[in-house]
DNA sequence: AATTAAATATACCAATTGGTATATAATTTA
DNA sequence: TAAATTATATACCAATTGGTATATTTAATT
């Protein structure tokens, strides 16, 4: 993410990408109210006046911000999955980012959707739906995976694969929270073990 | 909560409790952050040298709308379990609560403790902690529980009552998270419903 | 009822907030 | 390389922030 096609940017492009690049750990972990305009311009060196000759206003980075840190969990999933693998093993393999990703995530202030979706869910409805947007794409991106194990007889024709997605996410993201709250990673940990045994016991064939 | 006492409490006493239950809501809401002093006077109709005689600061009134709001929480689980039930009906009653509950907690901003423990993670370490001992609590109950279950002979002997216990919140939380941010209870209920397979598959004798 | 003590309101404070108009500097383009 | 364009810095703005000293009102005690 960081400099690739950066030869191709636009000075004003890269000062963009910039701006938010040093300041996503910044509002994952202060927050979009509690990060000021004097934190945004102390954390990139720049002043006001390209802060604004470069977003519209705070807003704008802040839902530009949380589309950064989103593609960067997105990222992590990419080359994990191949067409070779079973998919218990795409499933297996999915749950196992979440142990090999803790550590970094846990430094940048946890997962960006639970933070962002729990500030912006009464006060800032255009992240909010950014939010759902993301949490609807997830769970989809497990589904898919389960409906395709079904026509390949992996996995069991009945169940409702939309129904487990949700249930998966719920489990990271309440393990995510317990984890942050109580310093420690067992518990994020625990809640993947129960979606791996929910997984042999329920849906693979 | 509201008028138990009030008659016994002095005058700044009431005024205290006066001001932590018109924030409380607010505060669940718009987070610490986001809530500001003129937000409390005007909720409270009271003017800031009312606010500053009866707390030291922001942050106070912060701590202590946080721990009225998760004794709110605490209370509708008051005579909800009687030493007749059976560890099963015990189990299935608390999760029921959760049922019951959902429309006025989400009214009123969603689980205190997951707003909580998101915004205080990184930025306020003194709330961060009670939190913290909350999400402890509320696993040693259900541990309890489920021990007592075991010297009853209703509850395998050899599980790890602790474990599922962290395991139950987080699906909670995670389920709270989503029902919140999709503005649908489904995936909260959906939580609970494993809650319960859980408990009938795995846990009860 | 008068005195004392406690609670609340008023009026202020410096610092910071998000934001803007304009000047200056740095890039592109011709 | 000069002109046009774009990006960044400076200096400002009104409004709001959390907080305080002091005056005033209200309640408790004698």
């Amino acid at each position: 993410m960081q400099s690739q096609f950066k030869n191709k940017m636009s000075k004003a492009e890269k000062t963009r990408q910039f701006i938010i690049e040093q300041t996503a750990e910044l509002f994952n972990k202060k927050g979009y109210a509690g990060t000021s305009l004097s934190d945004i311009t102390s954390a990139t060196g720049l002043t006001k006046g390209s802060i604004y000759g470069n977003f519209e206003n705070k807003d704008e980075v802040a839902k530009e911000v949380y589309l950064y840190n989103s593609k960067r969990l997105q990222n992590s999933f990419i080359g994990q999955l191949t067409s070779e693998m079973s998919t218990r093993e795409k499933l297996f393999a999915i749950v196992d980012i979440y142990r090999k990703t803790w550590e970094i995530n846990f430094s940048r202030g946890g997962c960006p959707h639970l933070n962002t979706a729990v500030e912006a869910d009464d006060t800032m409805p255009f992240l909010k739906a950014e939010v759902a947007k993301n949490f609807e794409n997830w769970a989809n991106q497990w589904n898919r995976i389960l409906e395709k194990g079904k026509t390949q007889n992996e996995i069991i024709e009945s169940i409702d694969s939309l129904k487990y997605a949700y249930q998966f996410i719920a489990l990271i993201e309440g393990g995510i929270l317990l984890s942050k709250t109580l310093n420690t990673k067992v518990h994020l940990f625990n809640s993947l073990e129960r979606i791996e045994k929910i997984i042999d016991n329920e849906l693979i064939i």
